[in-house]
DNA sequence: AGGGCACCTCGGGCGC
DNA sequence: TGCGCCCGAGGTGCCC
């Protein structure tokens, strides 16, 4: 599921829900989503007593600011949040239970159980891993043109991948990868050295656009994404190439095409993401030899 | 550095 | 038409 949309509209949400109370204890019952500290015990000991400040986001990472620690979470692909009375039955999948003194309590479902959680002293959560190495928020100020360039242009690697890869630029996943590139009219394959300045221009316009616009929307509601209080994303409806195979292109009526790029599937339409022939430079450079 | 696979369960699609 | 199997799914991390 979440890339930067989602898990920013389940910030939000779970801000509203569950900034203020305080943890009365802990119940893990699937050990393997926790992993830091090493015990689930002392992971569920170490929240008991104390209170949630507020809920923020490091790239797709949920960081949650209690008095005294950080709690670190990743949905990976289908990890979900929602606060219930503690009387209602515990669905299917549930793994941690965050018990409240006010007869509430915060549960983390996650069917295919890829979701992680770490537990940090304030500050040492951006400093270890799994958040020190994270590159540019694309949302914040900070990521201008200049920086987007800085992060990904000397490297070597296909476009798709190279934006996929957290270490560059936080947020974007598969879906909007794919959204960004056609927005841009740039094929995945393409690699940076091939990209003009105003592919660049139209690539960074395109990442911030389609992220902005998703954050606004609520995120995209693929399979079973909800946000924190059980809503869906809207942004589904705004796709333009995710999920499209087939489909009609909505910029030239071509069809919309899926392969397989850097292992992920990927949707494009060939004519708006044209890919350069390959050499076409190095033949001009022969022609001109001659 | 880049590709491939593993982690897990579920559901859709395809073939019989 | 119905059932069962196989493959793929939005993300990362570790292997070579």
């Amino acid at each position: 599921m979440p890339e930067l949309p989602e898990v920013e509209t389940v910030r939000r949400t779970l801000n509203e829900l569950v900034a203020g109370k305080r943890i009365e204890r802990v119940t893990v019952t699937l050990p393997r989503i926790i992993q830091r500290p090493e015990e689930p015990e002392a992971f569920a000991a170490a929240l008991a007593g104390h209170t949630i400040q507020s809920v923020e986001r490091r790239g797709k990472f949920l960081r949650i600011i209690l008095d005294g620690l950080v709690l670190v979470s990743h949905l990976r692909m289908e990890g979900r949040y929602g606060v219930y009375k503690q009387d209602e039955p515990v669905e299917l999948h549930t793994h941690v239970r965050f018990h409240f003194d006010d007869g509430m309590e915060l549960r983390y479902k996650d069917v295919r159980q890829f979701g992680t959680m770490h537990l940090f002293a304030p500050g040492d959560d951006l400093t270890l891993p799994p958040l020190n190495k994270l590159g540019i928020e694309p949302l914040e100020e900070a990521f201008t043109l200049q920086a987007f360039k800085k992060a990904v242009a000397s490297r070597k690697t296909k476009i798709k991948p190279l934006l996929l890869n957290q270490e560059h630029i936080v947020g974007l996943g598969n879906i909007y990868v794919d959204e960004a590139l056609f927005t841009a009219g740039i094929h995945p394959e393409r690699t940076p050295d091939t990209l003009k300045a105003a592919d660049w221009s139209r690539l960074y316009d395109a990442i911030r656009a389609t992220l902005g616009r998703a954050v606004d929307a609520g995120g995209s509601s693929i399979k079973s994404y909800v946000n924190g209080q059980g809503e869906m994303g809207m942004f589904q409806h705004e796709l333009l190439v995710y999920g499209r195979e087939k489909e009609a292109c909505r910029s030239c009526g071509g069809p919309i095409s899926k392969s397989v790029v850097g292992g992920r599937g990927t949707h494009i339409c060939l004519r708006c993401q044209p890919l350069p022939k390959a050499g076409k430079r190095a033949n001009q450079v022969k022609q001109a030899a001659k």
